[in-house]
Order: structure tokens, then C-alpha cells, then sequence
DNA sequence: TTGAAAGCGCTAACAC
DNA sequence: GTGTTAGCGCTTTCAA
């Protein structure tokens, strides 16, 4: 016998519950799950034998005789190393842990690596899980858009699919938060204002470009110097380069992450330009390259471990047969620091 | 119905692979696990009946009838924000899934706070998974140790206890690697080397620390420049100002972490302090603090990412009752960078 | 309000 | 090598 097999084969079973507190087995399960048609007699005496087992259920038994499995899936993306390289991830799973700690589902980390995604689908599907979360939503893999239609699945982000509007999500309104960034470097008079932005393939990298594009454009003022980053801090080193390399005034720079402000700073300072003196920046998220950088940003907080208890409130509601709205936004506010 | 019931209602069924087959339950039971004694014949057909059915095991159904739950819990400490801002663990965390996404084990990540201890130390007792993985590993709790004897459990760096001898842990040798940075900076001439250490309560600040020392005495010099931090760069920075209201010389700081070194360097600013110039820092870790500070910091690399897959490693060859060492050794290396 | 009985889908002796 | 037979521990009608 393995050390494994140790614990539960002396676990105290229901039925033992039931033999000490005098009822049937019945009886305890309703009592375990909370019926209401129990006497509060029966109810206490089952509750004593409980603590005086220390008695657990067994999940196996329960997710198979209820079909339910207590389980949420928490699917990462393929490209782990990035994923978990930016603070954003972490604070999102963190969210959704510290969520569903105080709730009965438990959380199941799931790698969709490229290689393995089948594996990852048929997992899902397989009814392994009571629900998916799914992080960082390309547009190229529709397949849990159609997982919706079998279980709740939430996303964190828009997702990018044509019907997006059947998908559940969390999500932070990039194009206003994006606008209010680009509008703040307005407003201290910039008039050469370049965006770094995310991928063209993901809701944020296009919402906030169009944000940035939308307020630069109600201003009368140019919006040609965009150059796409990939969130990171050297993405965005390389992506100020080529803005550099245009050869155009640029006062001002809205960067779609602070990891890739960071990096702008820096392609800047090795062309001997000072922020915030010879361009203001503002970029979006308070983490730690935000708060850290030299000098700190000046930048948009989209609290992402809130966002994190959201994807996992939301799925838990809708796995309880709740009505909620597909679309739940997280406000943002800009936080004033250095960079401009 | 809710729509979580959907999918595990229309599942296919080892039965109806059996059927198709043309075999009994047991024989698919047998494909599925991989044992020898099939005929390859009939492995052929029932893996053709499971892919046309697109047939996946229901995994509590399994779990309940073979006692084994394939899912190992990653348990998280009381301190979740703390946690989570640390590189160091979302690494760990990441080596973890990567290795167990290979396997047919699943993670379950478990908040381990301080107000539900009891639940979470239910759950694990209560057969809910195989294994567990512990990590940051303070000299107050330690239910865990407890644990290893009803399950499988491995911790992430030496476990603070009487007898860690009986636990299981992979770690980094602490004390020989802080030994080595000190080395390095004694090496290049310095002479007054403070430490900003990691928490006394916990294995690696105190190994560290110890490190350190040894270097010092080792060398003939001062070994009272001791302050000690969190890990954090608040604490970094903190510690940082007392070594300098010291008002004595230091040409020289091995800090236990790259984020305290990162805080560390804040308050040096502050005080017009140079690095290199007037002091040369080592630290370790070699997460973006290290890559990112100004300067970069010359750093000993942990690696963490492999930390989390060889301890997700170890607990699953025991949970198979495989001969194990209790301790496992992650090698470290040196990385010159500017910091000194 | 409670109990009896019938599985949930799978594994694991045990026979053949 | 393969099938038969019991359950694993719980939930859930259905009666009482």
C-alpha cells in the first residue's frame, strides 16, 4: 500500500455518521448539504456526529452521484513563460483564488499549451470541471467560444470571436480607459502623441488603439504613430525604436501596458530624451513596473485582482442557474506619478 | 436543467465503448490504464471505438472506485497578496503546471489563509487530493509536516521544523550560494558587506544569512551589518535606511532577494549612494527586478521554474511509491551583471 | 420529515 | 487475456 492510499482509507465515512447520530444516511446528506426539511433535533445530533468524526465527504463520490464536480477550470494560455511573466496574470489568479476560497468550488490550473490543447479540450468537455475561466483570449482560438455552449465559461477580457456578444466576460472598458490616458497627455498641451500598443490580435491591443485614435481624432490631432507591442517590457523597447526611428516630433506616448512603457524608457534614454521633459507618458495598469520605473508613471489602474473575484463570481453564479449580464465592466482611474 | 449539467448528460460512457468494441467494460477499463495484458488486437478496436466516441473517463468516477483522486493541491500561504507579487512563486507555480500538464495529474491551487486553515486542512485530509505541495514554509505552521504522514507532501525549499529530516523539499543550497555572492563581492575588493536578510522565521532567510557569515568569517571580516527584510522591495528599502543611519562604511550589500535589492536601491538614491561606484551590490533571484533594476544587478540565479516542476516531480513519483530522496538540490549559478 | 433503494461510471479482485 | 461481479461513498427519487 502506497502512502497515498493511507488517509482515505480511514476517512469516516457517511454512513458511519449515520450509525452515531441514529438516522439513515439520507438524512446526513440532507443535513451536509443544508435541506431545510430536517428537524433541528436531528439537525444537531447529525452536526455532532460530524465533529465527532471529523467527518469530510468525499468528493468523488458526491461529484459523481450529483454530477456536479466542484471544480472550476482556470485555463492559462498557451504562451506560459509570458503569461506568467507579467504581473497582470498573477494578480488575476489571484483574484479568482482568493474568490473561490471562501466559496465550496476549487480552483484547477490548466496549461493550454499549443501541443496539448486537444488534451486541454477534452478535459473541459469531459466534465471534469463545473465551469471554465479562460485568461488572455487570442483570436485565433475559438474553440472556448464553443465550449460556452456546454458549460459556463467566463472570459477575462472580450473575447475576440464574431459572436462575442454570447460570451460571458470580465472586462475593464479598454477604449474609455484608453481615451482617458491619451486625453490626460492632451490636456498638459502635447500635440505629437505616439501609442504603443498591444496586439492586433487581442480585444485590449485593438480597444485601447482605438481609444487613443478616438481621442487624439476628437482633438484635430494626428493619429499615425502607432507601432504594436506584445505587452512586454521589451516590446516595447523595441516598438519606441522604430517610433524613434520615424524621425518625428513626439511629445507625448500613450504605452497599452506599463511593462511596455517601461521598456520605452529604456529606447528613450538611449537617445538622450527625458520624460517627463521631452515626452509625457501614460500608460495603463499600477503594477510594479509602473509604481518602480524611472520616473514613475503616471497610468490607468485596472484592478485586475478585482477583475480576477469577478470571472470567478460570475462563473460560480451562472453554475448555480443565476441570471447575470454577459458583460460586467470593472472601472478604472488614472493615477498621476511622474511621467508627465 | 442548468447548463452545467449538459455536457456530463450526453458524455459517452466506458459502457458504450464497450459496446461498440465488442467488449466487456473491463477490457476498455484495461485500454484506458494501460495495461499489458491486452491483446493489441483489441487495443486497435477499443481505441477506435474511444476516438469515435471522443470517449474521456469520468474522472470522479475513477477517482471513487480506484481511490485516488489525480489532483495534487499547491498550497499557498496565509499572506496571499504578498505571495502573489513575488515572481519567485508565480515561477514555482508555473514549473508545476508545466510538469503536471504532461501527467494526468490536475493542480488545485488552495488559499491557504489564515481564517479558513482549518478548512483547508480538512480538505486535505479528507481525500480530496493525492499529494500536496507546500511552499513558502514558516516556522509556525507546521500542520503540514504533520500531514506527510497521512499523504504524499512536498515542500518548496526546507521546511522550518524539528524534523525536516522526515519531510520532503526541494530547495536551492541557501548557504552556498549566499556564500558565493558574498564571495564575489569580496572578490572585487570590498570590504564593510552588509546583508539585508529574508525573515528569520523562514529557512531561506536564515541560510542566507548564514552565508553570508561564513564568507565573512572566512575572510577575516565584520560580520555585524545585518538588517532584515520580508523579501519585498518595501522591506528592501527599509532595511536599506537602517544600514545606513548606522553611520557606518559600506562598500559592499548581499541582498537575500532581488527585490529587496531593487528596494534597496531606492533608498541609496536617496542618500546620493553610487552603484557601483561607492557600493556593489549581489543579490539573488533572477526574476526582473534583477534584469530590470538601474543598474542591472549582478545576481545568483534560482532556478524557480524548475524548482516547481522538480517538486510537482517528486510528489508524483511517491504518490506511484517510488524511492525518492527527501531532499532534492536545485543548482545555482552566478550572473555578472552591473551591480558591481 | 424521514428511510429504502437504486444507481452515478469506473476499477479491481476473482474466475475462467 | 478477458469477462463477471462487486462495490467505491454519495445523492436522489419515491414511498411511507
Amino acid at each position: 500500500m502506497s502512502i497515498g492510499e493511507a488517509s482515505a482509507a480511514n476517512a469516516p465515512t457517511l454512513e458511519r455518521v449515520a450509525e452515531l447520530a441514529g438516522v439513515s444516511r439520507s438524512t446526513v446528506s440532507r443535513v451536509v448539504n443544508g435541506s431545510p426539511n430536517v428537524t433541528p433535533e436531528v439537525v444537531t445530533a447529525v452536526t455532532a456526529a460530524i465533529d465527532r468524526l471529523g467527518y469530510v465527504p468525499n468528493r468523488a463520490a458526491r461529484s459523481l452521484a450529483s454530477r456536479r464536480t466542484h471544480a472550476i477550470a482556470l485555463v492559462i494560455p498557451e504562451n506560459t513563460a509570458k503569461f506568467f511573466a507579467d504581473p497582470y496574470f498573477a494578480s488575476v489568479i489571484q483574484g479568482a483564488a482568493m474568490y473561490l476560497a471562501d466559496t465550496e468550488y476549487t480552483l484547477s490550473l490548466l496549461i493550454a499549451s499549443e501541443t496539448e490543447s486537444e488534451k486541454t479540450r477534452r478535459y473541459l468537455q469531459g466534465g471534469n470541471v463545473d465551469g471554465a475561466l479562460i485568461l488572455s483570449h487570442h483570436s485565433d482560438d475559438s474553440s472556448y467560444v464553443q465550449l460556452s455552449q456546454r458549460m459556463p465559461v467566463v472570459f477575462g477580457g472580450r473575447p475576440m470571436s464574431e459572436d462575442s456578444s454570447q460570451s460571458y466576460f470580465v472586462d475593464v472598458d479598454n477604449v474609455a480607459a484608453a481615451r482617458e490616458a491619451t486625453q490626460y497627455l492632451i490636456d498638459h498641451g502635447k500635440k505629437n502623441i505616439a501609442t504603443i500598443s498591444g496586439p492586433h490580435d487581442m480585444a485590449s491591443g485593438i480597444d485601447r488603439t482605438q481609444g487613443w485614435r478616438e481621442a487624439l481624432e476628437a482633438a484635430g490631432l494626428d493619429a499615425s504613430l502607432h507601432e504594436e507591442g506584445d505587452f512586454s517590457p521589451s516590446g516595447g523597447e523595441q516598438a519606441m525604436r522604430r517610433l524613434l526611428d520615424r524621425g518625428q516630433p513626439i511629445d507625448g506616448l500613450f504605452a497599452a501596458s506599463a511593462q511596455m512603457a517601461s521598456g520605452a524608457l529604456v529606447a528613450l534614454r538611449e537617445h538622450g530624451l527625458r520624460v517627463p521633459e521631452d515626452i509625457g507618458i501614460v500608460s495603463i495598469d499600477n503594477d510594479y513596473y509602473a509604481q518602480n520605473s524611472l520616473p514613475p508613471l503616471t497610468t490607468i489602474d485596472q484592478p485586475s485582482v478585482r477583475q480576477g473575484s469577478a470571472i470567478a463570481e460570475v462563473v460560480v453564479r451562472l453554475i448555480n442557474g443565476e441570471d447575470v449580464p454577459r458583460r460586467t465592466i470593472i472601472p478604472t482611474h488614472l493615477i498621476e506619478r511622474q511621467s508627465v
